[in-house]
RNA sequence: GGGUGAUUAGCUCAGCUGGUUAGAGCGCUACGUUCACAUCGUAGAGGUCACUGGUUCGAAUCCAGUAUCACCCA
């Protein structure tokens, strides 16, 4: 068999992934009498396209899916997409607007189905993204929030929670983004600090003479002002209270309020209260039954109510021009700068506008008391525990939740007008007829549902609920859910909330929490930075298998991971070695029916290398259980790479190669068997973490080794035996490992060429020692090229020679007759140089008062240690050379 | 302003319930074309575990405070 002498990803992965896709491998298929192992996929936006942060997430899911898989469970992972209202109409407006119409102009209908077209043919990018990497979701049960099954579901929850008093209709100050045109949920506006300015404005008394002085950082509202607030505690102004004000350049009376919230020591203590641009004043307006006055339109542009000479302008240059007027007409006390936080559009990131408009609100707390309950009794947990806290802080403060959006693409409210009467109905479908006024004609209301009100029931909505189906019976409650944290109010909260309320149980039990993905600065990855590879050109060029290594190996459990390209080369280079390790393997394998029977006794290294393969085992189950899947990568790799590869592939060629003669067959046999053996477990091992190059290597083993399974995908996973791990069997290799690396570091001191054969001397304390270095001599031979040893209790040191301690045992390699002594001697000779300017030059620091005086004693003692090790090493050296002269 | 977390080798980080010779990967140094692998091998250098106190027989690990940074919320 020809094997390639480097790993090529590109050459098997596709291969694998046909073969368990049309093997049906992803299915999950219910099994009554097995307890199901059931994972949520965190639905990537239908416009997204794979990004290093969906490469963590769904690596991490990955890896869990397919260990389950491996322990027989019956195994869902089930994937979708969502629809992401406003991002997805973005980028068909986008195309609409290049031709030079408004969606306006093509209206409702044309628009949706032109999202429809986009969707069928651009939607599936980042599905066909995570086959690449290698997931391994039940695709057959694919789903999209904007399905009729999820539609279904959406409706049912909206009817049935406004029957319950818990969604409500009313007029309230939310996020308005300007360019969107649309609502935002709090969690959608992202604050950032921005220096901006503190105007102090001036605003005459109505009658006599005098003025306050309100502070705002938003000029522009002034126009919708509708009182002046002060403390009601605040000395300074309470003589104020009933009186009216002027509102300059409007000319309008306004009066004087006290209320609690006016903050004394912020600004003046006078606060301008706009009911309408500003959510803490509309607390205000509704206390002191105060009018609001909108002065923006929808677009950010200061409406009619703004008065004639602003109408029009947009937020920006309204603030300008009541700057200057202001200004001019001395009304302009002061200007400060002043650090405020911002809040932007999370979508667009346009500066977020406070507006009074007509929503539709979900009643939080009610959902939110059973949420925080399931919590605390640690029925749903959360990983690492630490986000808990946030979780809490935000259950315990909620409030409610505005799920209106004023855009085309999504779950149209099954809100339904009388045309004649204007009453409402809401109902799954268009009502028959007004039970205020028998009309038969309606409107359905025109906003559509937030995306995450069709997300927050992805935990039974994709299960097929209000029906009773079998995958919701089975399958629900899920076990992990792995996501980022910027989601937990977004999205695992609400979870818990609709799935406690609907199906009365939790969505899921555990909460796995990651990381975000930076670059090597440490940034976020992000389009505008520019600093976010393509995954897709990645695993083009490394393999799917070497970032999914790479990634696992380098987080840590809730860690962000800093990505560097230099960091692939982990992954790469470990599939490398295995491919290298099973290149050698198959090089000297024969089909094998078995352990030859007339071998009754595995020799040290392969008692040892069973002994660690089970080990490795226990660890690796844990780790895959606690989700430390980096610890997982870390035991294997280590495992793979140090244990199997250096050690026991290295020992194995003694028996491979050795000439033929009577008694040595069987022992080539056992060794070859051993090698397939444990190959082909450390493949099942791996597997879930690197599973391309793990499918094609064990089932290529297969061929010759005897094995029941037929793909590794869904093969067993390895169990512990602990009988195999044997302490003393690790102690003595232990012995034999240290000595061979002493008499290897013996070697390097005096430069011995790698091919040199020499002769050892052991000095041991033991009687057992012995029958240990003289049966495994073998060892000593090959891996440090030991011709000949001595091994006894009391011998002698022979002379010249260099000594190395391993625990108790005393290892010399004489000098005689091994180099070339006037190569060696001119080597030693530039050596003992070398030393002595380094002695010199420690011997002069300590000689120096100034450096004993006013140095820690630490460095100083540190320093002495040195010289007195150069000291050795020197006379050592100085007695290499004399011996090698006399 | 409130909250959460971080600070360990040149870099990125492990170190889970106090006892390790404080580890890994990358990088660095020296040597190496021995029959799986130079995407490699062998040997090595490199750390007052942010700072200051405290608890303890014993602290990178627990507690308090300080500093710096990061994220979230208002």
């Amino acid at each position: 068999m020809e094997i390639n002498k480097a790993y090529e990803a590109a050459r098997i992965e596709r291969k694998w992934y046909k073969f368990w896709e049309d093997g049906g491998y992803f299915k999950a298929t219910a099994d009554p009498s097995k307890k199901p192992f059931t994972l949520l996929i965190p639905p990537p936006n239908v416009t997204g396209i794979l990004h290093m942060g969906h490469v963590l997430n769904n690596t991490l899911q990955d890896v869990v899916v397919r260990y389950h898989r491996m322990l027989g469970e019956p195994t869902l992972w089930l994937p979708g997409v969502d629809h992401a209202g406003i991002a997805t109409q973005n980028v068909v407006e986008k195309q609409l607007a290049k031709e030079g119409l408004s969606r306006h102009q093509i209206g409702r209908e044309k628009l949706i189905e032109l999202i429809w077209n986009w969707k069928n043919e651009k939607g599936n990018i980042i599905i066909e993204q995570l086959k690449l990497l290698g997931a391994s979701c039940d695709w057959e049960r694919q789903r999209f929030t904007m399905d009729e099954m999820l539609s279904i579901a959406v409706k049912e929850v909206f009817v049935s929670l406004y029957e319950q008093g818990l969604i409500y209709k009313g007029k309230y100050i939310i996020n308005w983004c300007p360019r969107c045109v649309t609502a935002l949920a709090n969690d959608e506006v992202e604050h950032a600090d921005e220096s901006g300015s503190l105007w102090q404005i001036r605003y005459p008394y109505a009658e006599g003479e005098g003025f306050v002085t309100v502070a705002t950082t938003r000029p522009e509202t002034m126009l919708g002002d509708v009182a002046v607030a002060i403390n009601p505690k605040d000395k300074r102004y309470t003589h104020l209270l009933g009186k009216e004000l002027i509102l300059p350049l409007s000319g309008r009376k306004i009066p004087v309020i006290a209320d609690d919230y006016v903050d004394m020591s912020f600004g003046t203590g006078c606060v301008k209260v706009t009911p309408a641009h500003d959510p803490n004043d509309f607390e205000i307006g509704l206390r002191h039954d105060l009018p609001q006055l909108l002065v923006l339109d929808e677009h950010g542009v200061m409406n009619a109510a703004a008065g004639q000479d602003f109408e029009g302008l947009d937020r920006y240059a309204c603030r300008k021009l009541i700057l200057s007027k202001l200004e001019e007409q001395g009304l302009l006390a002061e200007t400060k700068s002043h650090e405020h936080a911002v809040g932007h559009c999370y979508r667009c990131d346009t500066v977020i506008e406070p507006y009074l408009s007509d929503q539709w609100f979900v009643k939080m707390k009610p959902l939110a008391e059973q949420a925080i309950a399931v919590v605390e009794s640690g029925e749903v947990k959360f990983q690492p525990e630490r986000w808990t806290k946030v979780y809490m802080h935000w259950m315990n403060n909620i409030r409610d939740w505005c799920i209106s959006r004023q855009i085309w693409w999504g779950h149209r409210i099954p809100a339904y007008y009388c045309l004649s009467c204007n009453q409402m109905q809401v109902s799954k479908e268009q009502p028959e007829s007004c039970p205020q006024c028998g009309g038969k004609q309606f409107r359905q209301d025109e906003d559509v549902l937030d995306t995450w009100f069709s997300s927050w029931l992805w935990p039974f909505s994709t299960m097929g609920w209000p029906d009773e189906t079998p995958d919701l019976q089975y399958f629900l409650p899920t076990n992990v859910l792995i996501t980022a944290p910027e989601i937990i109010y977004l999205w695992v909260a609400r979870m818990i909330m609709s799935t406690l309320h609907f199906r009365g149980v939790i969505p899921f039990d555990t909460v796995l929490l990651h990381g975000t993905v930076r670059d090597e600065q440490g940034r976020k990855m992000s389009k505008s930075l520019g600093n976010s590879p393509d995954p897709i050109d990645i695993i083009a060029s490394f393999g799917a298998d070497a970032l999914r290594f790479s990634m696992i190996f380098n987080t840590p459990k809730g860690a962000d991971v800093f990505y560097s390209d230099a960091m692939l080369e982990t992954g790469r280079n470990f599939a490398n070695k295995i491919w290298n390790a099973y290149r050698f393997i198959m090089m000297n394998a024969e089909a094998i029916p078995g352990l030859p029977e007339t071998v009754t006794e595995l020799e040290l290294a392969d008692q040892w290398i069973y002994s660690r393969l089970n080990e490795v085992t226990l660890q690796a189950r844990e780790h895959y259980e606690n989700l430390r899947l980096n610890d997982a990568a870390q035991c294997l790799f280590q495992f793979i790479w140090d244990d199997f590869c250096s050690w026991y592939i290295e020992l194995s060629k003694d028996r491979l190669y050795r000439e033929p003669e009577a008694g040595t067959e069987d022992k080539r046999m056992q060794v070859k068997y051993i090698l397939l053996d444990v190959m082909q477990k450390s493949m099942r091992l791996l597997h879930p973490i690197m599973p391309f190059i793990t499918e094609e290597i064990w089932q290529s083993i297969r061929l010759l080794f005897p094995m029941e399974e037929t793909a590794l995908i869904t093969a067993a996973f390895p169990e512990v035996n602990p009988e195999l791990i044997k302490p003393q069997i690790s102690s003595d290799m232990g012995l034999i490992q240290e000595s061979i690396s002493a008499i290897r570091n013996l070697r390097k001191q005096i430069n011995l060429p790698p091919s040199t054969e020499v002769k050892i001397v052991i000095r041991i304390a033991e009687e057992a020692q012995k029958q240990l270095f003289e049966a495994y001599a073998s060892y000593l031979g090959k891996l440090a090229k030991v011709a000949e040893s001595t091994v006894g209790i009391g011998l002698d040191k022979p002379k010249p020679a260099i000594a190395s301690v391993v625990r108790n045992v005393e290892i010399f390699l004489p000098l005689s007759g091994l180099v070339d002594p006037e190569a060696e001697q001119s080597r030693l000779s530039k050596q003992i140089d070398k030393l002595e300017k380094e002695y010199a030059s420690i011997h002069n620091k300590l000689s120096n008062e100034n450096f004993i005086a006013h140095a820690k004693a630490e460095v100083i003692s540190k320093e002495r240690e040195k010289l007195e090790e150069v000291g050795t090493k020197l006379s050592l050296t100085k007695e290499l050379l004399k011996d090698l002269l006399s």
